[in-house]
DNA sequence: ACCTGAACACCGTTCAAGT
DNA sequence: ACCTGAACACCGTTCAAGT
């Protein structure tokens, strides 16, 4: 007979997991405490006591999880390789969530996502690029609409996996080639 | 005293439009079919007869609202002169309503806003560019990426607004900047 | 300290009924 | 044809109570 796991202790950490499995599969809409408290074996309301904000603080957790990224630059790296490094990291923290793409795209920046925008500033400044605030805001601009554009189309119906596939890989490439043309537009005159 | 006004018919259009102004007004959560019929002075149920499909079809709506864009290119321009009023006319539509940028860059475009991306592709092939394809992709993902991150910053706190209007021009004058870089980079090579 | 049960105000949607 | 009222299942959140 199925024995009774001895529960597992409810954390902050489990109770985002759970809850970017059900935004991935099931979609933003259909993330509710509810539903959430039935995937981690919980009642709704355990959940307020370690996210005491409620579903906002779940929000937030979220929209930060996918985007506060870290990058070791090993080495003395130009100033692009160091942009360029970034710009990845960013991209597969994004794609390895679309269920919280919306949030990510649109929270301002709190907490972990914050500190990784100033890190990603001084790391492009170390490296020898004189003013990194709009080069900041450009990669930015360029890695969330990139995604937007990718997780878009990979709903634009079309279930046929080998023809996904082949869009995936499109999707690197052009991301590549429009990131180079960027770095060149970047580079101070 | 006040006279009862003779009832304004109810209209998709007029559906729309209320449920804009709240959603950028007081945010997409707070946007729900009870507030949505209070702002319309009908009952919340009077509002399926319009949109059959309900909240679902409400949402479609908004995003295609400001996401089918019209653009009409007098005389014979270049290719990139097309792009820069597709870039421009899109980027002012996202802009004019920032309370449902979320549902513009995540759901899969559907109706006009698909037609309007059939258009873009057409008329940049009629000015020369031979193929429109990955050229209407990287566009896209630019004009959406950069109202992302200029809606995201309007949101950073500092409500000094002589503040917010310089960062607005500020946003202008990156958007032209990045464009011209991208539109370079996009020339057939 | 951590979780539950009951309760409250609010939500989307249906359906029969009114006009 | 267009709108309402009542109803249902579900939602976020509170609070007192259990262990």
């Amino acid at each position: 007979m199925p024995a009774k796991r001895p529960p597992v202790p409810l954390s902050r950490e489990r109770i985002i997991d759970a809850a970017l499995h059900i935004a991935d599969s099931q979609g933003l809409r259909r993330l509710t405490m509810r539903r959430l408290g039935d995937a981690l074996e919980v009642e709704a309301m355990a959940i307020y006591h370690h996210l005491p904000r409620g579903k906002e603080a779940l929000m937030d957790a979220l929209a930060e999880h996918v985007t506060s990224v870290r990058v070791d630059p090993g080495g003395l790296p130009a100033w692009p390789d160091v942009a360029r490094a970034w710009a990845r990291a960013a991209r597969a923290a994004l794609l390895e969530h679309p269920g919280v793409l919306a949030l990510a795209l649109t929270k301002p920046p709190k907490g972990a996502s914050l500190i990784a925008l100033r890190d990603q500033s001084e790391q492009l400044a170390e490296a020898g690029l004189p003013d990194p605030g709009p080069a900041v805001r450009a990669l930015r601009a360029y890695v969330h609409g990139s995604v937007a554009v990718e997780v878009q189309q990979s709903g634009w119906a079309d279930p046929d996996a080998t023809v996904r596939d082949a869009r995936t890989a499109e999707g690197e490439v052009d991301f590549e080639h429009g990131l180079d043309a960027l770095l060149i537009g970047l580079s101070p005159k």
